[in-house]
DNA sequence: TCTAATACCTCTTAG
DNA sequence: AGGTATTAGA
């Protein structure tokens, strides 16, 4: 369960005995951090610095000034920092920490806007949708706009949405985000406005907020003196972490709801990779200007990496066009050069980060710390099957969560609409199980029971079609139970008695697997007391899908597979970074300079994050479906390096993997040279390991799998090694 | 007129 | 692997 998000205002109880912190852990600035509480404090904090140990010790350092915990409230960029952070300072002082309010914008928005959204015409139950929710509205909006030659160059709902977005994070009117980055779309111009508009019309009809709407409206509601007034009255001190990644309106919202001006803001410009949404690393800078006499502290020994870590990482930010001038130090003695393998290709890629983790593992070393990181959540997929193969367990992070996939916003849809029955794109969803019912025929149906201020009731008298009569009655019955049932359980398990067989018809490809994340989603859901609690948690807190989850919650945790963003704030004894290679990381998508730099930041980000090994890992060629394999030039961030700052690593150099031994591959060659392989034992990329029942022809096997029966394979077309003859 | 099946195309990063 | 455009079929 997730603590809440605001603390229970049940009287405290002080202890008997006040705890006292022993501060011995901290250096002269954080010590200065930490105890300066009254005015605003701006920190730059360099990577691994301790500035989450610093946020950590100022939580309970006020606490033992008295300071009541439902006062402080803190800000992070993700909810697991937050609770990390309150958990590590109960550890230093006590329990009452947890009832810090402590959470991301987003969330603090949600809750606060259940409370106040009434002032800007919201109930309380509004529903917040995700990226491909907002989508899906946009592409309603602009079938209806019916541009008469339907062009092939008008704008992707992606496209537009990412632009309407910019427009609100970045305070910037349509004609100036297009001016900027999408000239190519400015005869669409006036379309555009229309469909913003009618975009927002359309969530305000049907009592829905998207993430921007969160922070601006919260930025709103606090922007009405009775309203601001009371909210910010809440909190008497504020401290906001990574503050180079908010943006101009979360920088808003701090300055309204800590009118007091006891504010702490943490970041690193260095550090700043999120400007696609609207942040922008010389806000940190303006800190000062917009709090005047604010306190300025340097945090800049690291306490993280090795000195050889650092300097390559320095190395780094030193050729960024615009900087702060900060060189870290380190504090933790010897260590060795980052190393940098030059793979063949994308699998060679994962055989060898495979193979460096295995034998890691078998070292000794704790899984927990290791972690490998790249630029886009589908650059591991390789990766992924070659530890899958291996029995490896580990946990991705970043790229699509549970709630994303098709079949899991089914199943929300039928309890969203229970929620809020206004909620349109959810019942456009069901009313597509119905056999018979397209996209028109659900449209129809919908503008019929909307009116209703029951539409349940008013869909089980709807005038059916003979075909899907029946389904239409089945599906009413089916809502009306879900509404009834007691727990959010048995919520879940009326739907899904409902959902089953929609779902196998759907997904009969790959529904099997598919049902795991069904039953993930179970797990999660009896956590929960209510069904609005659960529904407003997984829309900004997505729990994220996983093969590896469920594998092993072994000692000491999983390797970590991760993007770059999502490892923001993480650090790991070994790192691996791959695909550094030019249209990877950097990627094809950076075009201006600005966001080359971002690019450069990211990786930044990503090499700090290691403690002590770090390695850095590039495809030579890249394989493009259909096409023939393209050479790829290395990271032009790589190329740039200095000499000597790194080492080139040998190939497949430190203990590999017994399958992939120089005996293993000598033997492989001498068998594969022979005909008959009957009796061995083989190991498929994908299948994993399996036994040659019969040759079909000279180069054709036919292989039992345990786990997927008999498969039929050409060894010249898929890559095979030899397990045992 | 609408649904269902098929072939094809494109893929950032996140709350 | 997901969505979209096209087309066959009801």
């Amino acid at each position: 369960m997730q603590p809440p998000l605001f603390g229970d205002n049940s009287p405290k109880i002080s202890p008997p005995q006040a705890p006292t912190i022993n501060f011995a852990g901290l250096n002269p600035p954080q010590m200065e951090a930490v105890t300066t509480t009254n005015g605003p404090v701006l920190v730059i904090a360099g990577a691994g610095s301790g500035k989450t140990r610093t946020l950590v010790y100022r939580v309970a350092y006020l606490m033992e000034q008295g300071v009541p915990p439902e006062r402080i409230l803190l800000l992070t960029f993700t909810r697991k920092a937050a609770q990390e952070m309150l958990a590590r300072a109960s550890l230093l002082l006590d329990e009452s920490c947890q009832r810090v309010t402590g959470g991301t914008f987003h969330a603090v928005a949600s809750l606060l806007l259940r409370r106040y959204g009434h002032h800007l015409g919201y109930t309380p139950q509004f529903t917040i949708i995700d990226r491909s929710d907002a989508e899906g509205i946009v592409n309603l909006l602009k079938s209806a706009l019916d541009n008469p030659e339907s062009d092939r160059k008008f704008p992707t709902r992606k496209v537009i949405v990412n632009i309407l977005s910019q427009m609100v994070n970045k305070r910037q009117t349509l004609p100036e985000v297009i001016n900027q980055r999408y000239q190519h779309l400015a005869e669409f111009t006036a379309a555009l406005e229309q469909i913003g508009a009618d975009y927002v019309k359309f969530k305000r009809e049907h009592n829905l907020m998207d993430y921007d709407d969160l922070l601006v409206n919260l930025q709103r509601v606090l922007s009405i003196p009775e309203v601001g007034q009371e909210i910010a009255a809440r909190y008497s001190y504020v401290m906001v972490d990574e503050y180079q990644d908010t943006n101009p309106v979360q920088a808003e919202i701090v300055r309204l709801i800590a009118p007091h001006q006891n504010v702490m803001v943490v970041g690193d410009d260095s550090q700043s990779i999120y400007s696609f949404r609207g942040a922008d690393f010389k806000n940190i800078m303006e800190f000062p200007t917009l709090y005047p006499g604010a306190r300025l502290i340097r945090l800049e020994e690291n306490y993280r990496s090795t000195q050889p870590i650092l300097t390559m990482t320095n190395a780094i930010i030193e050729q960024a066009a615009e900087k702060y001038a900060k060189k870290l130090f380190s504090s933790v003695e010897g260590g060795e050069r980052p190393l940098v393998y030059s793979a063949r290709n994308d699998s060679d890629q994962a055989s060898y980060v495979a193979g460096m983790i295995d034998s890691l593992v078998r070292e000794g070393t704790d899984r927990g710390q290791i972690a490998v990181l790249f630029r886009s959540g589908f650059h591991s997929y390789k990766l992924e099957l070659e530890l899958a193969n291996r029995q490896l367990p580990f946990e991705k992070r970043g790229g699509l969560k549970l709630t994303e996939s098709a079949h899991i916003k089914d199943l929300l849809s039928l309890l969203r609409v229970i929620f809020n029955p206004n909620d349109n794109l959810a019942w456009n969803r069901i009313l597509l199980f119905l056999d018979k019912v397209g996209a028109k025929t659900a449209q129809t149906i919908l503008s019929a029971i909307k009116g209703h201020d029951d539409p349940i009731r008013a869909l089980s008298s709807y005038p059916a079609g003979k075909t899907w009569k029946e389904g239409l009655l089945a599906l009413a019955q089916t809502l009306e139970s879900i509404r009834q049932a007691s727990s959010p359980v048995g919520q879940y398990e009326t739907a899904m008695a409902y959902y089953q067989p929609v779902f196998e018809r759907i997904y009969h490809d790959d529904y099997p697997t598919r049902a795991r994340d069904l039953e993930q989603l179970k797990e999660i859901v009896a956590e929960y007391q209510s069904l609005d609690d659960f529904i407003h948690d997984t829309a900004l807190d997505p729990p994220e899908a996983g093969l590896g989850k469920q594998a092993d919650e072994a000692v000491g945790g999983n390797v970590i597979l991760s993007t770059v963003h999502s490892a923001k704030g993480l650090e790991w004894e070994h790192v691996f970074v791959i695909n550094l290679a030019e249209g990877k990381f950097p990627s094809a998508m950076a075009q201006t300079n600005e966001e080359m730099e971002e690019e450069r930041r990211l990786l930044y980000v990503a090499a700090t994050r290691a403690k002590r090994h770090l390695y850095l890992v590039y495809p030579r060629e890249i394989a493009q479906a259909g096409r023939m394999p393209e050479l790829t030039m290395i990271s032009r961030f790589l190329d740039e390096l200095p000499p000597g700052v790194t080492v080139a690593a040998k190939k497949k150099a430190v203990g590999m993997a017994s399958s992939f031994s120089q005996q293993t591959i000598q033997r492989r060659q001498a068998i594969f040279s022979k005909d008959d392989l009957t009796g061995c034992q083989l190991r498929h990329p994908f299948f994993g390991e399996g036994r040659v029942v019969k040759m079909v022809g000279t180069r054709t096997a036919q292989i039992s799998f345990p786990r997927h029966g008999l498969k039929t394979i050409n060894l010249d077309f898929v890559k095979m090694e030899i397990v045992d003859q």
